[in-house]
DNA sequence: GTGAATGCAAACTCTTTGCATGACT
DNA sequence: AGTCATGCAAAGAGTTTGCATTCAC
């Protein structure tokens, strides 16, 4: 997965179909886009506010929830939760192609992984259940090669 | 699945188990671990509270939390989110059986699934990860058949 | 009697909202 | 100018914690 060239699309589609929609994509909105780009996989909003103030910027933390609720409504990014009671958000693909998470227990760190057996499976069962399926998250939950390691 | 059975031998077990870890089990935390049973799946410490309080009970809502953690704790209950930032609850089986959950995007409903060919695809995801897994959770969302019929 | 368990209220975290100010078209 | 966007601060919701009291053993 080329994370650089993904996100740098990414940006310019979000940018692009803010636009359309008739958004301003300035300010605020924008630093968190770039945020979001540079953080890439399963951020919070704190994460974000963290790397902006760094920068300099003077971001409040309500522009930041505002942008990735604007951002979610238009599908342009995820949100997600592992279980922490926090919200994770991560650029969403327009593609449709996605992954899913797995959580280290011990240290929290959070990754993302492709599985396509799994995917199928979801597809397969999508059919058997009453509802309609329109979306789906998988989390693992385990331990990291570092903290295994560290027992 | 019946229900009826297999939470009635969750409570005794249950109450089995704190009694062998030296907890007392009278109290708030048998009136949680009736409630809990009585419910079933996917309930929140909110519901049990209206639960109890229904009831005529004055537990209070820390000693909901306190015992659905510990409960926890002892992999007695387990815990998950669907995305609503609001923990959820359900007896754990001492089997290890367990289903998943799909949630109604417009009226919030949950309700459990199981499914073999998505444990298996889990199961042979499990190996080709770095991390050692030990739990999976899995999200449906998607509408529900009274929620699509009312479109 | 002693230590665990409980209830209440306060504290905390994450998130949302109200409102006045500032920026873009 | 008019509208949208922003920052700050306050409000809300869910959850946790401190502490005095109560209860089980």
């Amino acid at each position: 997965m080329d994370i650089t060239t993904a996100t740098c699309t990414w940006t310019e589609h979000t940018l692009r179909t803010l636009a359309r929609a008739g958004y301003r994509s300035s300010g605020a909105r924008a630093e968190v886009i770039d945020g979001l780009a540079e953080l890439g996989c399963s951020v919070t909003a704190r994460e974000i506010a963290d790397l902006l103030r760094e920068k300099g910027s003077g971001v409040g933390l309500a522009s930041i929830y505002r942008a990735l609720d604007l951002l979610d409504r238009l599908s342009l990014v995820q949100r997600f939760e592992v279980g922490e009671g926090v919200a994770r958000y991560e650029p969403a693909h327009p593609g449709g192609e996605h992954h899913h998470h797995i959580v280290c227990g011990t240290c929290g760190k959070v990754e993302g992984f492709e599985d396509e057996g799994l995917e199928q499976a979801i597809h397969r069962l999508s059919d058997r259940v009453s509802f309609a399926v329109a979306a789906h998250d998988v989390t693992l939950h385990g331990e990291c090669p570092g903290c295994r390691g560290a027992d």
